[in-house]
DNA sequence: AATAAAGTTTAAAAACTTATTAAAAAAAAA
DNA sequence: TTTTTTTTTAATAAGTTTTTAAACTTTATT
């Protein structure tokens, strides 16, 4: 399971359970019912989002915003609060919180606004890199290394590289290789030859990598598993 | 002047007016009042914040709100809307918009909820200051420098640079740097070569960054880490 | 082992992409 | 307005990639 964690600060049970119906269907969700405990929950946990009351029985909903926003920046805190005036919302959000909600709220206005401050909170380090032996290769930045070496292939090479990492261990046809990196027109088997003669010098001259490319007479080609 | 710009889409004059009054102490203020100048400014200007009225008379804010996510996550967006309904709220939500204000709307709370936009969104930049070599950008001042000497860069120089340095490392293709910086539309490969032509001009001369901008050809751009 | 079929390599020609320049058009500033 | 700057368009030179084709090598079959 790789829900999202969001921890609710809630004291009224009433709203505890709407809330819980509402969320759980996406999320993992957990109640804490005072500013104390809250904070030692936020401290503990891993929590992706905070929905946080501003009436608690202990101690003010602001304290724990602070409190929060003092160690961390990065966390997602949604206020809920009854409190209609505009100097308490605009408190809050100068305070570091992400969105106010005022009571009664809607729950699919609530969910909505939960994406949101999820969204903006995604610092996304995708990490498709692809490894084999001393072949590495990384698709976002479209650039290949052998032997930790960034070494540069066309555009082509680079497609035909790619489809035969994407494969490893299967033989491609030369048709299919052909088809994926030509589309349907292409049909010059002398060609691909002439790539693949490329990528193997290039990989030949820079990587112990031997045999990681096998030719499969009267099939295709095929990329090994170091 | 390193004030943030906010570009306020309504066609109500009256509303242009009272929103004009709360902003301009904060931030310059620009406004449209169609959906196609909407896009239109967001392209060839630098903007900081949209605050955008769903009613227009040309086309629906939706549209406007799609067509900027469309190529760009990175400039907050705020509705203004005199709907109430939930499904108009999660709707603009769902699709890119970081707020909705409902009218009528306080402008003590606007403001607040603006700078709460305006503080997510540079988070999400990281540090304001990239540094790559002699290559140093600073994005709240709009400058760039190299050698520690400032050498201007129009706008359009000044986006591909900012685009390229905040993906380091990685090859653009040109249809993406295109779609960022001209918007869906554009679709000038010539035009951009000529922009990387005077970047690169600008940073040989002013600079020893060897192949800091290099061509993946059939490819992309990309920036090298120095 | 001889032969045919399939694969590899090389290098030059052709096709294509990019860099650079300059002038026209558009936008911004004075 | 005029002047200046920026952006777009267009043309050509320079550079890179892809294709083609021929000589050479390996593999499979008789």
């Amino acid at each position: 399971m790789d829900d999202k964690v969001i921890l609710i600060v809630e004291d009224d049970k009433a709203i505890q359970n709407l809330l819980k119906i509402a969320l759980k269907t996406d999320y993992k969700v957990d109640i804490v019912n005072t500013a104390e405990l809250a904070i030692d929950y936020c401290v503990k946990n891993i929590v992706d989002l905070v929905i946080l009351d501003l009436g608690l029985p202990d101690k003010d909903g602001m304290y724990v915003l602070e409190n929060i926003r003092s160690w961390t920046k990065n966390l997602p805190i949604l206020i809920l609060s009854a409190r209609s005036d505009d100097t308490d919302k605009v408190n809050a959000l100068d305070n570091g919180a992400n969105d106010y909600i005022q009571k009664p709220f809607s729950t699919t206005e609530l969910l909505a606004r939960i994406r949101v401050s999820l969204r903006n909170n995604i610092i996304l380090e995708e990490n498709s890199i692809f490894t084999n032996g001393d072949l590495v290769i990384d698709y976002i930045a479209h650039s290949i290394y052998l032997s930790g070496q960034e070494v540069h292939f066309t555009n082509f090479e680079y497609k035909v590289i790619c489809l035969l990492a994407q494969n490893v261990g299967k033989t491609l046809t030369h048709n299919y290789i052909i088809s994926q990196i030509w589309g349907m027109g292409g049909n010059d088997k002398n060609g691909l030859r002439v790539f693949m003669a490329a990528i193997r010098r290039k990989i030949e001259k820079n990587a112990y990598c031997d045999e990681i490319i096998r030719t499969d007479v009267g099939v295709g080609y095929r990329m090994n598993k170091i």
